[in-house]
Formats: structure tokens, C-alpha cells, sequence
DNA sequence: CAAATTTGTTAGAATGATCTAACTTATTAC
DNA sequence: GTAATAAGTTAGATCATTCTAACAAATTTG
């Protein structure tokens, strides 16, 4: 079984594989905010159990079973976050520090219980996607409000990035998901971009903010 | 900041210090299942934090700063096993392996909502008292069901052993928190007790079984 | 009380997770 | 295509937690 270290490293390498599947060390002890030699010596230990495939001065690569046993801890840790925000009352910019704890807890039946009390969700408070319990995870493809267009409609879906700061931002703009935005106009010199919303109806967003929103394009 | 291992012993040592406030290192070892010189070389390092007062030969006596960081930890332990009893329709044979982890989770809010959704309980699933937020713990005296006589009507309300074993012999006999007995007779010769109950109208229990049941007289 | 038993300690080792310093390989820039 | 830079590795150390083997102190027993 991994211990909560092994779970972490298992859990960046996921969450760090892009198209291709691989990760550097440099990324992943980047990721991990630890030493590159910590990073390498780690990945040495997660291959001897069949969770990475990994030769010297190569890039890492997660195998099926690391794949499934980091799938299933993001699960956890969102499912937890689910929880947290919707069962006890916490808000999305308070969730992270704690799923990151409770992810490591093993106790099938706590969290097959927050499951079905959340009635079985799909995405987190983020809008970040599920896995099941099988590990299998679905891709959703959104588009980041910064590439929309004058006059598109387009409804607050995700993000993509989950900070702290960033969540406070949008609480002070009153922006969540499912809100309904109209896009008024950008400007060409920046790229900041002008939204109306319900209580907002003019709202200059800069490209920085406007890139970390994905979107479901409506009309 | 204490880690799991540390918040365990700090734990064990709370539990099993009796009317002097002394727990000897094979009684610590014992209830922790290490070896005696793991005990021994962790009391010296608790002692460097102020958690604990020891001397060579001598039994380990917690600090008031041990016992309180150790009474925390308890509320968190038996908090947590009465929200998954009451919020998340855990049994109460099922609670204390995930309490045990759930107990080393930093984040005093998750605790503070589960105390107000619960609605600040004083005692957990099986009876044992929370300590408050600042760690003081109020003292019960029950009765042993052993030591009741014939005739004698008592509220079942706390155990002495809450293992996994005992919680399903009691379930298995209906008996849980709050029902009301009636002591029919005793056996002089084995110490068992009969008692009367709602659909048990005679049931007999074992010595080992009723010195493990607290009850409250009731007339 | 002396012997036997129990309890506690020390020494020495192992494992997991981490670091810094020094070195090597790979990539990028001119 | 060298030279400079970035990325990756090795060596060697530390700290936490645990163990077994060997020894020492304290307690119990006849
Ligand atoms: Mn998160
Ligand atoms: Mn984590
Ligand atoms: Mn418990
Ligand atoms: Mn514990």
C-alpha cells in the first residue's frame, strides 16, 4: 500500500502528465516543492512497485496501475472537497489544505458514503472532474473565456487554476460556476475583457483572470 | 507541532493514565503494540517538547501541556466518531479504525462544524465523554451492570470496551445506548445477570459482558 | 535476603523521506 | 559545433520511527 508520501508523488505525476503521459523531475520535484535528488530518488522507489516506468535521465511515465491508484486519490480528494463545500458548508476557497489531509485516509465506506450523500457528483467545487471508483476519469473540453468573443453567451463552468487567491478573487466579484456571462467587448491592447452578469453588468476582467475560466459556449 | 506518531502516544498515554496520572513503559509499549525500546526512546523525545515528565525507572507522567494537546486529540477522536454515527449512517462498530485516522487531520474548522452540526454533543457513540475546546473532560461515574441487584431498574449509557467484537455482540442482542433494563436475577456461581428488556424479556449476560456495560440507576 | 522474574535501558541497525554539494548528461545559444 | 545553461544523478548526511540483542535495575517470591 502507498504511504501518504508515495500517494502525493503519485497524485503530482497525474496530475503533471499532459498529452504525451510523461513528466520530468524537474517538474514533478518543482510540483512537490522538494529537492530534484528527493524527486529522483522517490521515482527510483515508486518504480520498484510497478507504479512508473522510469530509465535515467528519461522523462517519468505513470503505468496503468500508478494511473488508477492516483485516479483514485483525486477522487478522494474531490469527493472530500464536494463535501466540504455542499454537505458542511465551507467554501470553495477553504477546501483544498483540508482534501489534501483526508485524501489520505483509508476508509472505502467514508467515502462510498459522501458519494451518495452528494449523490454521486461528476465535478468538484472547481468543476474539475470525478473519477469513479474504477479510476476512470472523463476529459471535458471548455474553452477559456479569454479566447470567447464580443456577444458570446457563455456559462462559468471550471477552472483552471484553484488557488486560494484566485477563489477569493472571484468571490469578490460574485463570479461562481453556472453564472451566465455576456461578453461585452475585449481590448486588443491587454486583452482584458469586459463581462456583464446578473448584479455586473459591466466587469473588466484581465487576460490573467480571463484565461483561468473555462466556459460552456451557449449561443 | 505534534506528528501522528507523536498525537498517539500523547493519546495512549492520556488513556491510560489512571488515578496517579503515571503510565508505566511496558503499559505504553503494550497498549501501543511497539517494542519497549520504540516506547522508551520516544518518551525521552516527548519530554523535550514538555509533553511528558520522565525520569530513568520511573513511570511517564503527562505534563498539563501533554494532557491537553492529548484531550484535543480525543475530541477529535470521538467528535468524529458521532458525526459518522449521525451525519453519515456509520454503525457504531464501524467508527473507531476511521476516528483513529481522522484524529491527526489539521484544520480546526472541520472539527468546529462538526461539533455545531452535531449540535455540541458531551458524549460520544459508545458513551465516552468529549473533552470541550479546551480540553477539559468531564468525569462520569457510572455503575457497572456487574454490580447491580435483582430488581434493580438502570439505563444502559456507556461502555468500558468498545471493540469491534463487543459492539457486535451487542447489536446482535439489541442492546444499545439508552435502553432501559430490568436486573431479574443474578447466578451466584458464574456471575452472570439476567435482565428484562423491550423484546428481550429474558436475557442472560455473561459476568465478562456486564462488567463492560455502564449504566445509570434509575429507581 | 537471595534468587528469579519482570521491567526498563543502551547499543546498533534498518527504512523512509528529506537535504546539500559535487558531478554528469542533455539541451540551448551563439 | 563549442560553450554556456539547464536538467538529472550520485554520494553522503540527517531525522523520525521502528526493531532485536544484550545488559541493568527494580520487584516479587520462597
Ligand atoms: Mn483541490
Ligand atoms: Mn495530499
Ligand atoms: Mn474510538
Ligand atoms: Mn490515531
Amino acid at each position: 500500500m502507498a504511504s501518504s508520501t508515495e500517494e502525493n508523488y503519485l497524485k503530482a505525476l497525474y496530475n503533471l502528465s499532459n498529452g504525451q503521459g510523461e513528466v520530468n523531475i524537474s517538474d514533478l520535484a518543482n510540483g512537490l516543492k522538494v529537492s530534484m535528488p528527493t524527486a529522483n530518488s522517490m521515482v527510483k522507489s515508486l518504480q520498484k512497485s510497478d507504479w512508473v516506468i522510469y530509465e535515467k535521465y528519461k522523462p517519468v511515465i505513470l503505468t496503468p496501475k500508478g494511473q488508477k491508484e492516483a485516479a483514485l486519490i483525486v477522487r478522494k480528494h474531490r469527493l472530500t472537497e464536494m463535501f466540504l463545500v455542499k454537505k458542511m458548508g465551507f467554501g470553495w476557497e477553504e477546501v483544498h489544505e483540508v482534501a489534501e489531509q483526508i485524501e489520505h485516509i483509508h476508509a472505502p465506506k467514508f467515502f462510498e458514503r459522501m458519494d451518495e450523500m452528494l449523490g454521486h457528483p461528476t465535478i468538484d467545487p472547481h468543476g474539475s472532474p470525478i473519477p469513479d471508483n474504477q479510476g476512470r476519469m472523463q476529459e471535458f473540453s471548455y474553452t477559456p473565456l479569454s479566447s470567447c468573443k464580443p456577444n458570446q453567451t457563455v456559462q462559468l463552468t471550471a477552472l483552471t487554476n484553484s488557488s486560494t487567491e484566485f477563489l477569493e478573487f472571484l468571490n469578490s466579484r460574485k463570479l461562481s460556476l453556472g453564472v451566465h456571462l455576456k461578453v461585452i467587448s475585449r481590448e486588443a491592447y491587454d486583452q482584458s475583457i469586459v463581462v456583464s452578469y446578473p448584479d455586473h453588468p459591466m466587469e473588466t476582467l484581465s487576460e490573467k483572470v480571463s484565461e483561468r475560466l473555462l466556459v460552456r459556449v451557449l449561443e
